[in-house]
DNA sequence: TGTCAACATAGACATCCATCAAAACAAGGA
DNA sequence: TCCTTGTTTTGATGGATGTCTATGTTGACA
């Protein structure tokens, strides 16, 4: 693993490393349809505007992506880079 | 997912979460027969000692563990937490 | 147009963290 | 015992990060 892909793959980690966000991530993950509005997951114990700092965070991170529809904004996740991830947790060659 | 599950998870995303202890990981999980030793995986851009602190942590973060033989100490990956990692991200039930 | 609700941004602040140089510790050999 | 090599710990420092309050933006509706 170069220093690059190391880069990558660590900002998507990363992002994951905090429990707030874990929590934010897994409630989006397994939210009926698999997407859900900010109002849905809004209880992890922090303010709005942390709630909204995290998901942003989420985002620019490649995990979620989001899309206004009315009033509310849904955020879901994106199977393939989540996929890309456990790949790398599971095949790792532990010879 | 409730907040000392995720306080858990987060603690062990984060330890993968920096472009070097993520170089490191990799190095000692795909290294001849599963550890290596620190002399072997140490040119990854950084001094000695920060080589050092690295391995520290994902050692505390329960990802590795370390054994000194002789002159020098073997770090080896801890297989069933990884494979938790992994279960958590692929089995994130995306409706 | 005005108001309300949902969500995002800005700014401030305290804490955490990656990094290095220097020193300490451990083990083997002369 | 001294020296050399491999590894960890310590202490310091600059930068990143999580959190809050306050404010801004967007859309629905009367």
């Amino acid at each position: 693993m170069n220093a690059e892909e190391a880069e990558t793959a660590a900002r998507m980690f990363k992002a994951l490393g905090d429990p707030v966000r874990l929590r934010l991530f897994s409630a989006v993950a397994s939210h009926e349809g698999g997407e859900a509005c900010v109002c849905d997951i809004s209880d992890v114990g922090v303010s709005q505007p942390t709630v909204s700092h995290h998901l942003k965070k989420l985002k620019e991170a490649g995990l979620l992506s989001s899309e206004r529809r009315g009033t509310w904004v849904y955020y879901r996740v994106e199977p393939s880079v989540l996929a890309a991830m456990g790949r790398l947790l599971t095949a790792s060659p532990t010879v």
